[in-house]
Formats: structure tokens, C-alpha cells, sequence
DNA sequence: TGTACATCAGTGAACGCGCGTTCACTGATGTAC
DNA sequence: TGTACATCAGTGAACGCGCGTTCACTGATGTAC
């Protein structure tokens, strides 16, 4: 029995995986096309389609590594995030992988593909599963996890975009990172203007 | 002189913008191709390059519209807000205007066009103004309005992405709308739990 | 008022491009006897 | 161990597509005298 897709080239599969990553990396506004990535491969451009169903596989094959990065970086910036800073620390991260992989970021989130490939599902799902474990560790006292959990994600996602699409100025990493920072604190201590504003909600 | 832009057609650049944003409206995942728009507006593949210097310029026009929309969107729905309950309705209006019009929201933040056109310089900084002016007005306690405004913004944009890119679920208009709703008032009443958290901070 | 001219909005053919996908194929690898 | 066969990864030509942009042009409109 063959040792799993070690035939001619060896393992093309991982190889358009690979390709498809350094291509992104290297043009941050490159669209990803199946003929590009099998050309990087070295391999005559419609040899991926003995691994992937059409495009749109090799899409979300991508994604779901990108997933799988962006959860690694974030542990690495705070293995065990529990407390508001340490939030701050991982939404940084956050951002930080965003602009530091545009293409991959946008692959990830802003491409239409298959949204119910079970690899993205699952991805994506680890990602929440990761922030609401963050979010149930800093603030214990917290009622609804889901929502909060719900908007931590948002802010930071929303934080990311703005700055990918040019909306915030990144021209330097602190400048993002001061932000980013600030912005996260900033809804945390709002509390006395807000009890006021609005006791009843 | 010449009534502007009433010669052969009537007017082809306001005719241009027309066919753009039906194009948008017609399919939510459109990209925005110079000859599908001159062929919407019933003209030669050519001819909007008399108004137009290239695709980037038409695209930038068309987001520039966008904003204006979304600003007088917001503004609709709460012409003039001044409490965390008008801002939690402004934030779903934010995010409704985006799934109603997913195409004309990617062409105005995922479109990667010119950052520098004046048209769309001048809309962003009109939304953000106005999103610092609905935090100014329902929170006049806070310090650093600015960095609250960021957040707030980043928030519902994040919000509006995450629904539109299918990691949130939007079956129902009623769904989204709580969802925003809830998300942004957590932030907003976690207050004790940070407090004791985050004494520092 | 009428004519000659200049302007310039819109045309249509053509360019070269990269794309996703199909198809019949080839040739290396693994398998049965 | 050796041979015949089946499998299947990768090939290469071809399809039809839509795109942005160029160019020389045409013809309607406006202007000067």
C-alpha cells in the first residue's frame, strides 16, 4: 500500500497547500488561482484537481490552515490569557496577524467559498470556542459569555479590517498596537458614564 | 456652454453610477468589472473612460456613494441619538445596511482602490465624525472620546463582517438585530466584573 | 442668420491577459498470480 | 522471481470566458465670425 500521496511528485496535495501560502505571502492584494498555485508547484496546471474537487476546495483547504495559524499565534502571545490585559495582548496578536498576512487574512474571511466545508467549520468554531474560554477567564462574573465573547471577537475582527482596508492609519506596528490596546480598555472602563446614562438597561 | 454632462447620452458618469450600484444590488457577490457597467448603462465598452480614468476611479466613485448611504442610513434611524440604547440602534442599522447591500459594503471597505481618492477620504471621515459624535453625545463623561469611538465603530464593523461572511449566523433579521444589540450593551454593562478584575488597569 | 470650424462624447475593432475546467492521454507505481 | 494487468497521479492541448485598456475613428454639439 502506497504511503498516503507519496506517487510521482511526492505529495502535491501539501505542495498546492505550501505554494498557495508563500503566493500569498508575497503578494499581500494577490486573489489565489488554481493555475498560479500549480505553476509555484511546478506541475502542469491541471494536476490539482487530482486532489481538489474545484477551486473552491483548494480555498477552503487554505483558510482552514490560516485558521489554524492565526489560533497558534494567539497562544503563543498569551498561553493562558486571564486577565483584561492579557486580552488586550491576544486582540493585538489578532490584529498583528492580520496586517502581518493580509492575503491569508482575506482568504480567510472576506473570500466566498464553500461556508460549510466541515475543515472551515471546524476551524472557525476553534477560534470562538477560544475566545469565549479567554473571555470566561478574565471576567468570571460575566452573565452572558456567548454575547460578550461574541462582541471581544467582533471588536477585534472589526479593528483588523479597519486597518487592513486602510480606514485606521498602521503605518507603524506600535501605532497599531497602542490602538488596538486602547480600544480594548477603552469599552472596559466606560462603566461609571454608562451606569449613568442608562441605569435601566 | 453645455448644460454638464448633457451631450450624446445625457449623463453618462451619473448613468455609470446607476448601472454600478444595480449591478451591486442585483448579485450580493459581484465584483465591479468596468464593462459590466458600461453595458448596464447600454454604452460602449469604452465610453465610460471619457469620465472615468480607469476601473479604480469608477470603484472609487461608487464607494464614495456608499458612504454617503450608509451615513444618511445611520442617520434615519436615529437622527439624533444621545443614549447607549440610540447607539445600540444606530449599530444594527450598521450592520443591516451591510447585509442588505453586501456588495456595495465589500466595493466600500474590502475593494482594495485608491486609499487617496478625495471622494472617499472625505466619506470615511464623515462616518467616523459621526460615530464620534454619537459616543460624545451618549457618553459625556469619557475621557478619551476618540479611543471609545475607534472601538465603537470597530465593534459594529467587526459585527457586520462577521455576519456577512457567514460566521455568524444572519437567517433572520430579528437574529441580527438582537445579536448587535446584546453585543454591543455587554460591553457596556460588564462594568463590575472588570472592575474587580482589572483595579489597575 | 448661415457657414466653417473646433471640440469632445461615444464607437468598435483589436491587443494580450489569466482564468477555471474538460478531455483523452501517458507513464509510473503497485498488485495478483 | 517474473510477467500481465489495473490503478491512478500528472500531462498538455483545447474550450470559452470576461476582463482592462489602446487606438484611430465618427458624428453630434457648441462656437466664432
Amino acid at each position: 500500500m502506497p504511503q498516503a500521496g507519496a506517487y510521482h511528485h511526492g505529495d502535491l496535495r501539501a505542495a498546492c497547500l505550501r505554494a498557495a501560502r508563500e503566493l500569498l505571502e508575497e503578494d499581500g492584494s494577490a486573489g489565489l488561482s488554481l493555475r498560479a498555485v500549480a505553476r509555484r508547484a511546478g506541475v502542469s496546471a491541471t494536476a490539482p484537481y487530482r486532489h481538489y474537487a474545484d477551486r473552491g476546495a483548494l480555498v477552503s483547504s487554505v483558510a482552514a490552515e490560516g485558521y489554524r495559524e492565526l489560533a497558534e499565534h494567539l497562544t503563543t502571545a498569551r498561553p493562558a490569557p486571564s486577565t483584561p490585559d492579557d486580552l488586550a495582548a491576544v486582540a493585538t496578536a489578532y490584529v498583528r496577524f492580520a496586517l502581518d498576512h493580509p492575503a491569508m487574512f482575506r482568504v480567510m474571511f472576506a473570500e466566498p467559498c464553500d461556508p460549510t466545508s466541515e475543515e472551515r467549520v471546524a476551524a472557525t468554531s476553534a477560534i470562538s470556542a477560544y475566545v469565549r474560554g479567554i473571555v470566561r477567564d478574565a471576567f468570571p462574573g460575566t452573565e452572558d459569555t456567548d454575547a460578550l465573547s461574541t462582541s471581544v471577537w467582533a471588536l477585534v475582527h472589526g479593528l483588523a479590517f479597519l486597518h487592513l482596508d486602510g480606514k485606521l492609519d498602521s503605518s507603524t506596528p506600535e501605532a497599531v498596537a497602542d490602538r488596538v490596546r486602547s480600544s480594548v480598555l477603552a469599552l472596559f472602563t466606560l462603566s461609571p458614564a454608562i451606569r449613568k446614562a442608562a441605569p435601566s438597561d
